[in-house]
DNA sequence: ATAATACATTCATATTTAATGAATGTATAG
DNA sequence: CTATACATTCATTAAATATGAATGTATTAT
């Protein structure tokens, strides 16, 4: 019942980069240095960011990467579909449950997670870095 | 984003003692063979259960378990609340996020997980064992 | 009383999933 | 043609779940 640290890290990476002037390219280590995660480990991450086009990654001496849509376009219900890999609230099938499938239950928590996934797709990374107490997100970050 | 096992055999069992006559014990033996579960494992999920009032266990020879509540009394939403362990959909605390508390992202998470819980909270035990296409769940199952 | 039964508790183990890191490959700018 | 930065594959570790064995305690039928 909690997202993995993968579909968190993501949304991490998605914040700074958003946080960044949109020309100016970050790196993967630049990324992993600021929330002390290896290389290795934040490369996979962006990987999968940049295999959706959430994130565009440029190779080679001077590459990096930067966001691959604008911020108001990137909703958070995609990256949570995107990065988690189970996002059935239950499994009756894999060991058939004697219940199914008169059983009403999963039905019911199928749909509470719908509520879910519809009240994040309200929302997109714009949201996430907008200012919300006072001083802009970014002068307290960078 | 999956709830446990535990909370899923949770279910089972409540839904299995709620298809019984009210006043006819239930071994756990018996609903572990009919799951297909170790006797040791479903005694776990039965003793949660039972400290929690959801479940009253009666001890010694002819002894057993039957449901401590009316099924409309018992919300499917406090089962989960029960037995999951963690329910916060991220934890930014633990190994501290640099993003952190300015970051507007775990709110935005936590009150969608609310609608979820909000939703599932609106049934009972008592929708689970309701007929639902023609014939009683009961008669289909037991 | 006492043996049989059924829940209660503790301890150990196995399995799965998630998380992490090392090593090596590929593209590109200078 | 070399330094840099992403790409890919493989192996390992750690944590969470899930499971089972062994033993204890209460109750009741005989």
């Amino acid at each position: 019942m909690q997202l993995t640290k993968h579909t968190d890290y993501a949304f991490r990476v998605l914040i700074y980069l958003a946080m960044k002037p949109a020309e100016q390219l970050a790196t993967i280590q630049e990324i992993a240095e600021y929330f002390d995660i290896s290389r290795s480990h934040m490369m996979k991450i962006v990987q999968k960011l940049a295999n959706a086009g959430f994130v565009q990654s440029i190779r080679g001496k001077q590459g990096g990467i930067h966001l691959g849509k604008p911020t108001g376009d990137i909703n958070l219900r995609s990256i949570i579909e995107l990065m988690e890999a189970t996002l059935k609230p239950v499994d009756c099938t894999t060991q058939p449950c004697r219940l199914n499938p008169g059983c009403s239950l999963k039905t019911i928590l199928f749909t509470g997670q719908q509520q879910y996934m519809d009240y994040i797709g309200q929302y997109t990374v714009a949201d996430l870095v907008k200012q919300n107490n006072g001083s802009p997100v970014k002068d307290r970050l960078l």
